[in-house]
DNA sequence: GGGCGGTGGGAAAACGTTCTCCCACGACTT
DNA sequence: AAGTCGTGGGAGAACGTTTTCCCACCGCCC
């Protein structure tokens, strides 16, 4: 009672009466074959409890169908959300996920990457560490399999990037806080070399003197414990007026910030709001739950896997492309007064779907998450 | 600059003016070979950038070097810091991970199962869905393949477990609300048929009748939107005493409870305190923290592993074997009134480390094939 | 000086697929 | 009636390793 424990095609070509040329052509259908062999193969293939090996598949067609995916620390709880979508549209392809976690170093990172090389992996899929110190190991790597940067940059021109546009995210935010007649906000962000870090604390600068909202940033890195230490330097301290808003990196520094403020007796959203970045579940189990910008995760891992295909099917490069999808402001109790059901989530939502304006050679801005006129992209 | 695109063992035996034979057992250390042959092939290797073919190699050597690790749903929070520890043990071993989420529902489950052995991976660590429904897939990869169950169980004698021990933890909770003087605790937990919900339930059970509490037991998922759910049923019905403690089933019920509660304005942990269980990330940073019992996850994912090294080393099987290791309860502000820091986490650690007992050989033995002797609620 | 272990090395057979040739045969064309 | 397709099928060469043979050589002992 071990069936299909080590049935291959010869046992199949034997039990069916044809030629292992035929069976293969039979189960993998790359060729038509005649409908009674057919019948015969498929009957016995059945009968065997037959699998076909994927590892001699892969030796003999250079094509594995893996793909590495490489994390920078998948604790952060802003990408297991980004894998399960992923590992899903993958799965759809009928291609499997090689997952690696960096632990958040660009060492570590170069390493796994080779060890998904060696391991034949047909693409990458990358997170880098670190907009510049991941820089060689990515870029080498991209030069042997086609690789999708995800959320994060590294540099121009190295490989195709999916993010979220964090310049129109940090709009939406400072947009809402400008309604609420909000004056003097603080920027809690990271001062961290990775692009996302950069882009939003670039954008909140932008956004903040076009409202004519003095410049104020408070950098740490992008955890909680950075957001409770921030508000304690902000608040214990005479360093200034005291902020009205806190717009926060990412919702980790939000929630630890707003757990701080708590703490001291401060009123959110009264005394002053309180915003995020990401949309992590948690930041909807907070109390007052956290405004914030939410990833359009879904669309980021079609758009990726879209573009990785691409690459896998016309290997003659197209020049990097760079894909920004639009975010959507989660607006919630901690910058509206109002009751908040923090039931189902009162979602709000202000900003219109799709790709936005990014940098790069113009990405096929038209079919972006949905439409799947996808692949032609000419060459 | 393409080193190492394309470099087979011949390129390097060619260059070496070796054999391909010496040049395997120079870079493969398979059986000695003279010192001249393995400089000169070390040399050529290094100098072309030979990168051995994994794909290759598993073929013939009939091993991947590859684990399934297969989850129930990724975006449960618990399970991020599962991934990262089994992932770095197995990549210490020289092991890649492929990842594969189910969605919590057993048919994609087993159909994930069917793909990674399709992949020949070499063993697979599954968190079932359910401790029924995901048996029979559970059971046939086992058959064909080490696997190792990790947190939930799958039914008596199907496979090896690793979990932390629900029973003790549980335990934990009660002795602790007992020495603070709390006598109308509820359960919020799940109803769920995997066998962590069915442990931990039975648990509270058995230890509240212990402590002379009536028993009381609210039911629904484990999710934060029935946290909150049971605390409107449990306050604003009638439906007997109001609890002076909470006990969650898991983290993401005491988030959402504490979320409503303090909508409420019941005072926490002066009115109700509030336990959880798994110490999940966002149960520290909620306000007040919540007190709960920490998983050993590191010793989890080493252990789950262990098992599995011994079972590919010795494919005449041992007995299936269960290995419980020991919580540990974490108290914060949600039950003890005091000033917590909630900087560092001011942790306490009443419990011992190391495997309890009910079961299971010591950590350490070597190769103990001790008996199987699951928990009571293995049927 | 003729066996005889031990050592270092090469040739070639796996591993289980896919894929390229090549052949046989019938049905058309000329 | 002789070529020329098109179609269905088999033999066998890859793919890049590991591993099993087998041979040549060296020094050693009777």
């Amino acid at each position: 009672m071990n069936p299909g424990s080590d049935v291959t095609l010869r046992d199949v070509a034997r039990a069916s009466g044809c030629s292992v040329s035929t069976v293969s052509r039979v189960l993998s259908g790359s060729r038509p074959v005649g409908a009674d062999a057919a019948r015969r193969v498929r009957e016995a293939a059945e009968r065997l409890g037959y699998r076909p090996n994927q590892v001699a598949r892969a030796l003999r067609s250079r094509s594995t169908a893996t793909v590495g995916l490489v994390l920078p620390q998948i604790t952060n709880p802003f990408y297991p959300a980004l894998v399960r979508e992923l590992t899903h549209v993958l799965d759809e392809r009928g291609r499997a996920v090689l997952l690696a976690d960096c632990d958040d170093d660009p060492g570590t990172e170069a390493a796994r990457i080779e060890a998904l090389l060696a391991r034949q992996v047909d693409a990458l899929l990358v997170v880098p560490v670190d907009e510049e110190r991941s820089r060689t190991a990515v870029a080498a790597a991209a030069g042997r399999v086609p690789l999708v940067l995800l959320d994060r940059s590294c540099g121009p021109g190295i490989a195709d990037l999916v993010a979220v546009d964090n310049t129109a995210g940090m709009a939406l935010v400072l947009d809402h806080l400008a309604a609420r007649g909000r004056t003097r906000p603080c920027y809690i962000g990271a001062d961290g070399t990775n692009s996302a870090a950069a882009e939003r604390r670039a954008a909140y600068e932008v956004g903040a003197a076009a409202l004519g909202a003095p410049p104020r940033l408070a950098l740490g890195d992008f955890s909680a414990a950075w957001g409770r230490a921030a508000v304690d330097r902000l608040w214990n301290r005479e360093s200034g007026p005291e902020p009205d808003a806190l717009v926060c990196g990412n919702d980790l520094i939000a929630l630890g910030a707003l757990q701080r403020l708590r703490q001291l007796g401060v009123d959110v959203p009264g005394r002053t709001v309180v915003t995020g970045f990401d949309d992590i579940p948690p930041a909807d189990l907070a109390d007052p739950a956290v405004t914030t910008v939410r990833q359009p995760v879904r669309d980021i891992a079609v758009e990726a896997v879209r573009l990785l295909e691409q690459r896998l099917d016309d290997p003659a490069a197209f020049p990097c492309r760079t894909v920004r999808l639009a975010p959507q402001l989660v607006i919630r109790a901690s910058t509206e007064p109002g009751d908040h059901p923090a039931h189902g989530t009162g979602d709000t939502a202000p900003s219109a779907p799709g790709p936005t304006g990014g940098t790069a050679p113009a990405p096929r801005s038209p079919d972006s998450p949905s439409a799947s006129h996808s692949s032609k992209a000419a060459q």
